[in-house]
DNA sequence: TATAATTCTTAAGCAAATTTTAAGGCTACT
DNA sequence: AGTAGCCTTAAAATTTGCTTAAGAATTATA
């Protein structure tokens, strides 16, 4: 799920990306409209949703709103507004926004409205397993036959990206982009690195490892029948 | 638990009804507005939950909304509407009311919300705790052992913070959000020094420490199994 | 009201863990 | 056999958290 954020603020842009990447979102910024609007245009139909400040250098929210409303219908656009008539709110409303939210605003409720919007709101899956490996969102833990297993950051969110894909490939480009957030191409060999880490951890001497490589591709993890 | 649904289509009202009972609710119905309104008004310290159509013969929600508003300010009231932009929804927040709900619906996600909504009203744990440490807010106390920890107030908030979120993981921005009520701040070091006092009055020298430290996301009280 | 005490926040140095880079060896495929 | 892609390892670079101490801010006390 990627977010694009148009917000001058660095405070609460920063404050808005870093929580929303807490959550597994991964998120773009924009510091004024202009680069807002041209990242907004560019990658139209990659951003599950927009945020975007109603009073912006350059070019304001509105006009953003309804330029990118003309080349894309359906991208959720949720307003951040300082102004505090409602007035105004549906005027952010009329011209193409699905929601907006005054600030300030609380993350929570952000995170609400952001839900609702992707339509996330049905009870998210919190636990993922294969095999006798299990992982669970909330605790933010690993567990491998009972027994917990530590993993890092990078290979905790890595190892949810396979659960979450469990069954099907993921290739090395896709796993760069979701679990690196890095959106162009981008050879490295820090995916080899942590799937080496991941399968020192997961797997069992002598066995054969729980991840599949598919040369040329990328990785899987197989489903249990 | 009691709750009212007001609502002109019979096939939705009576499909509801149906589930909230055997849920165990008791629930009363009311086909038009004005009815509504009454029942409302006559029982509205009643009532744990309404639920409101948008669109009513005679009296529609939103006026049925702030009416009841205007005597009661807690019962959670959430809309049920056919309109499908949102608009339309934050107008009905701005009536009054806690929540909306588009139709069609599944009545899985308006128990969900419900019970969010309930919640909030439910009377409230006074008392939490964690291996030989208990915090008691309707006294304000923390006792480590029988013996009482002197806390300040920070202290005490993000203590009951992670109690409260026994065994998951509370995440640096949550934290900052709902202790110390920053919105806009979170790369602020003050957390790492309330945990450092925390860790000092809570602690056995020694011991491994009773709040984990999980890198790059946040903390964790683990449960006592 | 002035002063003292306590509590809260900021900042900086340090330590440690994580992440990335890089390089050489290995393997499967043509 | 050659080669592209993958594995493994180790060291460099970076990030993150811990700990302190000092200055602000708040609250209590004289």
């Amino acid at each position: 799920m990627r977010i694009l954020i148009v917000e001058d603020e660095t405070s609460i842009a920063n404050f808005v990306r870093e929580g929303l990447m807490e959550e597994g979102f991964s998120v773009d910024l924009a510091d004024n409209g202009k680069k807002g609007l041209q990242l907004a245009l560019d990658n139209i139909t990659e951003y599950d949703i927009i945020l975007l400040d109603w009073m912006l250098p350059g070019l304001n929210g509105i006009e953003i709103c309804r330029t990118v409303r003309k080349e894309n219908k359906s991208v959720p656009i949720i307003f951040l507004t300082a102004k505090d008539t409602v007035d105004d709110a549906v005027f952010g409303l009329e011209s193409g926004a699905n929601d907006y939210i005054r600030k300030p605003f609380s993350f929570e409720e952000l995170l609400a409205r952001i839900r609702v919007l992707m339509r996330k709101n049905e009870t998210e899956l919190l636990v993922f397993s294969a095999g006798d490996i299990e992982l669970n969102i909330d605790k933010h833990t690993v567990t491998k036959g009972e027994k917990p297993v530590e993993l890092t950051q990078k290979e905790f969110s890595l190892l949810e990206y396979f659960l979450r894909n469990k069954g099907k490939v993921c290739r090395r480009t896709r796993i760069i982009e979701k679990v690196w957030d890095l959106h162009f191409d981008y050879d490295s060999s820090v995916i080899d690195v942590y799937i080496n880490a991941l399968r020192k951890k997961l797997d069992e001497p002598g066995k054969t490892s729980i991840i599949t490589t598919i040369r040329g591709i990328g990785y899987k993890i197989e489903s249990d029948e």
